[in-house]
DNA sequence: TGCCAGGTTGTAC
DNA sequence: GTACAACATGGC
């Protein structure tokens, strides 16, 4: 059954851009509407202006999941210190950053080292279909850590997971084996956070970030993936020495330029300039 | 075909 | 601690 949602005036929202700028990887939009799978709800959704129009799921889970408690046009105010992020802030008005599952986004950001977005969805839905509860309308949920944890290597390179697939196995084993883990990170300040996620195999810096900033709202998070760090250096730190691969001191220097430049929100300042990454390169 | 992709790991210095 | 090759796979 479809439900309605009004959102509030000067507080903006753009499905859009929230579902299409690469931090969830189970939402595919047709005619018009989005269909996607969050926790264990199949939900289909569109916009209409000021309006969304929902199934699956009911409104608080909405709310919550799309962050529309938040007051984006402070945060946004409050990252929007020059020219190009104000661009981006302009183009891309609206968008986001979702409350994900914990579990399903640290083992989505293992499969999302070294590959593109396409691939990254495809072993997601793999993972899914094979291991996760059915749910409505045919889709699944993605599968906990108990349900994926039995899972061998050779399944999950099934998965087409690659060199990935024991990273993926050994970390789902550790946090079957400590249910609690998210509960911990979640109580932890940022710093802690990242080094208690730095332990499970296959997350280092990059992922790590990613998952503090799409899943425990660690707001200061600022993922460093190639396309940020081809835009710091030639908007932001034009004077980093050339590197061909990123060493772990250019990672943190980047991050904390940053964290210092746009301050406790600079995750949602990154979110809007990968929104607007350029396709051109080099 | 060859290069690139929401990088991390293991190893050598 | 720093540097760098290896890594599976698919898109373009």
């Amino acid at each position: 059954m479809e439900k309605a949602l009004r959102l509030g005036p000067g507080n903006p929202f753009n499905l859009d851009a929230t579902l299409g700028c690469g931090q969830a990887f189970r939402w595919e939009k047709m005619d018009g509407t989005w269909y996607g799978v969050a926790g264990d709800h199949a939900i289909a959704i569109r916009q209409e202006g000021e309006r969304l129009i929902f199934s699956g799921a009911d409104e608080p889970f909405i709310r919550r999941y799309f962050a529309l408690d938040l007051d984006l046009e402070a945060i946004l105010s409050s990252v929007d210190r020059d020219a190009r992020i104000h661009a981006a802030i302009g183009r891309c008005l609206g968008l986001r950053i979702l409350r994900q599952e914990p579990f399903e986004t640290l083992v989505s950001y293992i499969c999302a080292t070294n590959t593109n977005i396409p691939t990254i969805k495809k072993r997601i839905s793999l993972i899914a279909g094979r291991y996760g509860r059915r749910l409505q309308g045919g889709v699944s949920a993605f599968p906990d850590a108990a349900a994926l944890a039995p899972c061998s290597e050779d399944e999950l390179r099934g998965c087409v997971l690659g060199y990935r697939a024991p990273y993926a196995c050994a970390t789902a084993a550790l946090c079957a084996e400590d249910p609690a883990w998210a509960q911990r990170v979640a109580a932890l300040p940022y710093g802690e956070a990242k080094a208690e996620l730095l332990r499970f195999p296959g997350v280092g810096p990059k992922a790590a970030d990613c998952i503090l900033l799409f899943a425990f709202e660690k707001y200061e998070a600022f993922p460093v993936d190639v396309h940020i760090r081809r835009m710091m250096r030639r908007h932001y730190l034009p004077d980093l020495p050339e590197d061909k691969t990123m060493a772990c001191r250019e990672y943190d220097l980047i991050a904390g330029f940053a964290r210092e430049h746009f301050g406790a929100y600079a995750g949602w300042a990154q979110e809007y300039l990968f929104c607007v990454r350029e396709e051109e390169r080099s």
